[in-house]
RNA sequence: CGGGGUGUAGCGCAGUUGGUUAGCGCGCAUGCUUUGGGAGCAUGAGGUCGCCGGUUCGAGUCCGGCCACCCCGACCA
């Protein structure tokens, strides 16, 4: 296929496609013609550029863990799976249908283990009194750049700016303040679903937008033991079991580096996964806020010995930064893979027929199974577009729908239908149409399973030890391997720092389970080390 | 904010030293044939060539200014 110009690189594609149906998938050719193009684009090249690239095609599958293409894969996937559109407004993006409907089942799930360990929703302003972020000193510090502002409004200019939230610490410690009077009145556990704005330099789809959805919790308790409970249990109990046991990614709770907190926070602790490129997410943080919030905003109360005391607050959130989690922990060659237990569609059914009588019979068929399964709870859809088979299999696979459902003339004729699993789809089976539903719900279920252990499997073949700095420098600069490094750290900033500028990896978070036993050196300077921590490349 | 690149149909692109009516592929619409791994043929719709100004008999093409977007880096609570 000596493609000289786009046109024939195209037609190629598709003709080799079709003679090699094989494991040149569908996100890859489309992710190969995109990356030709953007290639020869950016260099500027002529036409041999161009046919270099056209014979990289059937090999891009492996280049999938190469950084480059992998960031260009995620954006693909965004894309063609239907998950979110870019918008006129630069950094923000339009959340589709299907990337709604994912989130949706994201929050029902967040929502009822925020609900499960006590806590009730409420709803703070988009808006907050300029003056309101100044109160506390390094809150303002790292939030001031990044803050959108409203000067004009009403016709006139604004006596007092208003932000527009990149965060609501500041407005909710104003109102607790007024809402704690009493010991009786603690703790305050309250939630809210919101968006919120913040200017970033680089945005990328759901990883990093200028506006994101999410929730954020804040708290309010009696004494530091308290809160610091508090922030532990939502670490483990809602963040780490929901992203565990609905996103079916493996985290490791920790907590952060003194650089790495939140602005105003005493300790912020984490759950990191790891993308298929080896590298780190922050997928959800907890923060005790110690009294520093309280302290600028006065949230007080009488206790019980009748003194006056500073509250202690916590805050904690996870957002739509979930989604890039979710498609770049299990995503594949040919595209997304969604855990069942999120999927906004968990069976689709493509109907195969060629003459009416047969299109009849398989209505029938598709018609009984469909209702069927929606009687028995699974989300399922029948794909009746006019488009053929083939396309159809390839376009739910991009879209991550566990398991397909194929009824053709074969099956109807049998009284059985076709199931193939996300997750291999080599692995047809025929069912007889009895058993289907029960059969579509095991699949779900394994699947859901196959998927956690798959991603824990990864997370395990890619997270290292060092022992020296340059077998850690090794790892880092290498790809192909590129992952988590565990090693000792002595505690110290300026170290921290020297790694990052040298390595580009930052210390994601000191695992809650410390290892026992007396502690190594640290991997970068040599000096005692005070904690074990993971240090990765990051999103 | 620094470095690099690109703006021509919804998307991806071509357009020679300036020269008639600006093309191609995908997608889209209509029809027929198809349908168990990304269909074929036919017909058709779709453009103030990013914006403003200049040079010229004539500008998608040359010159100047502006704007937007993309990539790499810095930053990212």
């Amino acid at each position: 296929m000596a493609g000289k110009t786009k046109a024939s690189k195209t037609d190629g594609a598709s003709a080799d496609a079709e003679a090699t149906a094989h494991e040149t998938s569908a996100a890859t050719k489309q992710s190969a013609e995109k990356k030709g193009a953007s290639k020869a684009k950016q260099d500027g090249a002529g036409q041999a550029k161009q046919a270099a690239s056209a014979q990289t095609e059937n090999r891009f599958v492996q280049e999938l863990s190469d950084l480059d293409d992998y960031s260009r894969w995620y954006l693909d996937v965004v894309y063609k799976a239907d998950l979110a559109d870019l918008s006129p407004v630069r950094g923000c993006m339009v959340i589709k249908p299907y990337g709604y409907a994912l989130w949706e089942h994201m929050q029902r799930a967040i929502d009822e283990r925020i609900k499960a360990t006590g806590h009730e929703n409420l709803y703070f302003p988009l808006f907050i009194p300029y003056s309101f972020l100044m109160r506390e000193a390094e809150h303002v510090e790292g939030f001031a750049p990044e803050v959108a502002m409203v000067t004009r409004a009403g016709g006139e200019e604004l006596e007092e700016p208003l932000v527009v939230r990149p965060t609501s610490e500041t407005i909710i410690g104003h109102m607790y303040a007024q809402w704690v009077q009493s010991y009786r009145d603690l703790p305050l556990l309250y939630n809210q679903w919101a968006n919120v704005v913040r200017w970033e330099k680089r945005t990328r789809p759901f990883l990093r937008t200028t506006e994101f959805l999410w929730q954020e919790g804040h708290t309010v308790h009696r004494n530091e033991e308290e809160a610091e409970a508090e922030t532990l249990l939502i670490l483990d109990k809602v963040y780490a079991d929901f992203v565990e046991r609905e996103m079916a990614l493996p985290v490791i709770r920790g907590r952060k580096s003194e650089s790495e907190k939140f602005a105003g926070a005493l300790r912020t602790y984490s759950i990191e996964a790891m993308m298929g490129d080896g590298k780190a997410l922050q997928a959800g943080t907890s923060h005790n806020l110690g009294q520093n919030f309280a302290r600028s905003f006065d949230i007080s109360f009488q206790d019980a010995d009748g003194q006056v005391k500073l509250a202690w607050t916590t805050s904690w959130g996870v957002s739509t930064r979930l989604i890039g989690a979710l498609i770049m922990g299990h995503g594949d060659a040919s595209g997304l893979r969604m855990p069942p237990r999120l999927a906004p569609i968990q069976a689709v059914i493509v109907p195969i027929w060629r003459k009416d009588d047969e299109r009849e019979a398989v209505a029938a068929l598709v018609s009984e199974v469909e209702q069927s399964l929606r009687a028995a709870g699974v989300r399922v859809r029948a794909d009746w577009r006019e488009e053929r088979p083939g396309f159809k299999f390839n376009d739910w696979e991009l879209r991550g729908v566990p398991v397909r459902i194929e009824i053709g003339p074969r099956d109807a004729a049998n009284g059985q239908v076709t199931l193939v699993p996300r997750t291999d789809r080599t692995a047809k089976e025929t069912i007889a149409t009895a058993g289907v539903t029960a059969r579509v719900q095991a699949l779900l279920e394994s699947i859901q399973t196959m998927l956690y252990e798959q991603a824990l499997a990864f997370l395990k073949s890619r997270t290292y030890q060092a022992s020296d700095y340059e077998e850690f420098k090794a790892l880092m600069a290498d790809r192909a391997r590129l992952g988590f490094v565990e090693a000792w750290w002595c505690g110290d900033a300026t170290c921290e720092a020297e790694i990052k500028a040298e390595t580009q990896a930052t210390i994601r978070n000191m695992p809650l389970d410390q290892p026992t036993g007396k502690h190594g050196a640290c991997v970068h300077c040599g000096r005692p080390g005070a904690a074990w921590a993971v240090f990765a490349k990051a999103y």
